[in-house]
This record gives C-alpha cells, structure tokens and sequence, in this order.
DNA sequence: AATACAAACTGGAATGATTCCGAAGTGGAA
DNA sequence: TTCCACTTCGGAATCATTCCAGTTTGTATT
C-alpha cells in the first residue's frame, strides 16, 4: 500500500521528499479514516522536520490530481481524503461525521442500504461530473 | 409552482415579505436553471425595494430547512438551488457548470447515462447522509 | 562528490462564500 | 391600532483554501 503510493510517485516523476513520505505515512494509516487536511497535518508534523500546511494542501492536491487519493470536498466542512479512488457512496454520519464506503455496483434504494449497512439515509446527494451534450459538440 | 411554495410558507408560519416573494420569484422563472446566491440576489434586488446578501443566505436556508427547495453545496462554487427537492441525480458539466436533473430509480452506469443523456460522466460523487449503526443503537 | 535547475517548501497575506451579530424594521394576530 | 416575535440589514468575523515571492532541496548530470 505505502510501497505501492511511492512507486506512483516515481512513475508520475514526482520527487520524494520527506514532507510527502510523511504524508504518505498519515495516509496509509488512516486510510480507513477518510482523514481530513487538520488530522493529516498535524500527523504529518509528527513524523517530518518541517510540514506547513501550504505544502500539505498543495501536496493532496498533487496527488489527487494524479489518482493516488481521492478528493472529496465539502461545504462546511473540511475536505477529506479517500485512499481509496474507486467509485463507491459514502455513506455520511450526520452525528458523529464518520464515513463509511458503500461499494458500488448495488441497489440504491435507501431501503435496501438500511438493510445491508445497517446505515439509515435521511438525505441523498450525489453528483456525476463530466461533460455535458453541448459542450461535447463544441469544439476547443 | 409560484402558490405552491407560498402556501407551504404559510403552512410552515413563515412572514410573507417583499424579499421573500421577490424571491420565490426568481426560483420559479429560474428553477430549471439551478440557481445560484449571487444570481438570485441580483434578481430579487430588481423585484423588491431592499434585500441585502444577508436576508438572501438566511431566507436560502430557511426554505431548504423547510423542504421548499434543496440546497446543492459545492466546495469551490457557490450554493446552488434545486427548486425541486425530490431525489435525482444532478449531472454536472465541468465546462460551463450547468446542471441537468437526471432521475432516479434508472441504471447507474456511466455507459448507460451517456446513451440515454449525452452527458459523458468523467467523475462521480454520491453521498448519503443519515445515521450510521452505532448512532442509532446509541440514546439520545 | 560537486553542480545546476526545476520542483517543492514556507508562511503570511489574500480570497471568497457563508455566518454571525446587534440594531432597526415589519407582518399579521388580537 | 398595538404589539412582539419574526425578519431584515450591513458590516464584521469566520474559516477552509489558494496565492505569492522568496528559499530550500531532490535528483539527474558531469
């Protein structure tokens, strides 16, 4: 898992740098956590010399950008981080915050969640990114 | 559209003022386009005397508490307001923004949208929010 | 091992949507 | 008409995130 995020590094021609090890690190360890940029920070400056929070946004950002993590981003709250960059629904605890993957391809009634997770849905919202029919024609 | 959501203001012992209707207005002439804060408030502002940024977030929020509309928070865009809050999938064009309602129950595949739509999806986020297991064995 | 340069890091300031707050205004029931 | 809880106002505060200009550092090459 580590190794495997490292040699994503390497091939994307990223450098290793400890500010990025230590974040890895974080990463790898909460990676059932979906860890938000706070907890990942404060991690990292734990293991690093030095990590400001300028570097461990921009390095997030990197890395999402390249597919090593996902970025899942909120209104009112902080951003959080998925390891995991597979589709699936994130099942959001309204009380206690706690995330919870949903492995996809599954029946989306609500109904049928409850039943399997055990999670109640109150709200629902997702999005599907991409390109829209006119914008597809358009050329440029 | 425009009596239904006023008389479900009534209903809720929601005031009926200017800034209010002016902006129940806009969400009725707007309400296939998704909406956003600034686009209402600059319209509500041409319909009634005084409005302020302020009464327009708060009276927003207050509809949405509600269930006369549905809030859509994004991260880096502003809200965006969905003047139908029933469940549907809200495809997303990362090119010019707009959103188009695509409803549910139908099949999920990005393949199949893109057939029945022509929206190409290149990224998806779905989120349940509700009560996760331990929440709800927990009291209070 | 030394050199060179693009990439990465830093921290403080800037951004921008949203919320907060105390004061002033106003629907609408009595 | 009176009254008061609900609304509105606008300016300040919040807070995650980005930007920027200067400094440091991997790492490929000599």
């Amino acid at each position: 898992m580590k190794e495997d995020l490292i040699s994503q590094l390497k091939e994307k021609g990223l450098k290793l740098t400890p500010q990025r090890l230590a974040i890895i690190d974080v990463l790898v360890e909460n990676c059932d956590g979906h860890p938000g940029v706070t907890l990942i920070f404060n991690e990292a400056c734990k293991k690093a010399k030095r990590v400001s929070l300028s570097t461990v946004y921009a390095t997030l950002k990197e890395f999402s950008e390249n597919g090593l993590i996902k970025q899942m981003e909120f209104d009112r709250m902080e951003n959080r981080y998925d390891v995991d960059p597979s589709d699936h629904i994130n099942l959001i605890c309204n009380r206690c915050g706690k995330i919870v993957d949903y492995r996809l391809p599954a029946t989306l009634e609500p109904r049928d969640i409850a039943r399997r997770s055990g999670f109640v849905v109150t709200d629902t919202r997702m999005e599907f990114h991409g390109y829209c029919r006119d914008c597809l024609k358009r050329p440029d």
